[in-house]
DNA sequence: CTAGGCCCATGACGGATGTCATGGGTGACT
DNA sequence: AGTCACCCATGACATCCGTCATGGGCCTAG
């Protein structure tokens, strides 16, 4: 009885390789790959995958925001994160999202087909490392609208493009953007909106 | 009579995997792993690669400056750089530090190993898509503090943090942004920043 | 030698930005 | 009913930023 994998990573080169990697395990076997976050439940239906490997920078649909979907489902298929960032704010999203396993692109190659078994186990894999830090960080404060105006700040806009491209008033978006950088520590609203970033809060 | 390579990338998933995929391979053999920059050359030495796959973004040397080393160090080892992002100035200074090939991560799996062959035969290996880009698009107009403080800003330094930095006075640094961004078609220090670095130009 | 490009710097000006005070509207919880 | 947090907005103020003009020093190409 083998696990059936189903991988899903936009990156067509990184696909191929974990599956030769996994495709080395007897009682792996992968049976479908997408590039896109918005074919991966349709592809996990169609094959009937066991576990599903998600990144989460992929076009389409948030790796994160796979996994919700795969949960919702109802599907008995299982999703295991496998991403380059290791952002504290992410491993919380994704256990939120139903997501059974979060693994860090850096990690050994050999630890990738144990995490495999073990989601398909049922157990819950996560990061040591990334679990602790994520226990010690606390969690989003930042309001709806201070990610809002934050996200379009990343860029590098000014405050009437914010403004313009949020729909509120040029005053309202220093006034967001103000109370995100007292809560951030930056001196600058790009300066926030990288640190909010890598928190994994935008 | 097999090619022996040399991997190179900080992701030690993406390392392993891709590892995995060219051992598929009968007359491939991968006989050294890094993990970063400035360990390849000694290991590409004792190993006597014929071949370096290398990412670009690594801890301690950059890929390119890596390439440009191995192509000084006269070892016969070509270098094949195996990156994330595909920007047209990456290509330019990737051939211009004597690599053999470049590579984007989402070309097909299938296509690396031959893409590997031809680079070991002396031929250059370019994305097709990517070379016309280059072609069409023009050289890094930037000067030297130009791309200084460029690089400072894109993280949204203020002028005067960038200016401590850069050991300049905080006129100078605003002189080089407002020359960049009319160069670069921003109406911002980060936009100007965020645009260099899509072209390869930091 | 001269012209041109890059580098550094200064001063000035208008507009953008960050901060603060203030006020009104909504929904949630006590 | 009252409190509190969030939302939206406005006005004012000091500072920062982007732009422009100007000038001097350095180097290279003609």
């Amino acid at each position: 009885m083998t696990i059936r994998l189903l991988l899903a990573d936009d990156q067509a080169l990184v696909r191929g390789a974990l599956a030769a990697l996994l495709a080395l395990e007897d009682d792996l076997e992968v049976v479908a790959q997408v590039g896109r976050g918005d074919e991966v439940v349709e592809a996990a239906r169609t094959s009937r995958a066991d576990v599903c490997l998600l990144d989460i920078e992929m076009p389409g649909l948030d790796g994160l925001a796979v996994a919700a979907s795969l949960h919702e489902a109802g599907i008995g298929c299982r999703s295991l994160i496998v991403t380059t960032f290791g952002r504290p704010g992410y491993l919380r999203k994704a256990l939120e999202s139903g997501a059974s396993g979060f693994v860090v692109k850096d990690t050994p190659a050999t630890e990738l087909a144990d995490a495999v078994r073990r989601v398909h186990a049922g157990l819950r894999v996560v990061d040591p490392a990334l679990a602790a830090e994520s226990l010690a960080g606390a969690a989003n404060p930042l309001t709806d609208r201070e990610r809002d105006v934050l996200r379009e700040a990343l860029g590098g806009a000014s405050v009437s493009d914010i403004a313009a491209r949020v729909h509120l008033s040029g005053g309202t978006v220093r006034n967001h953007l103000s109370s995100a950088m007292g809560k951030l520590g930056g001196s600058t609203r790009v300066e926030a909106a990288h640190a909010a970033e890598r928190q994994g809060w935008l």
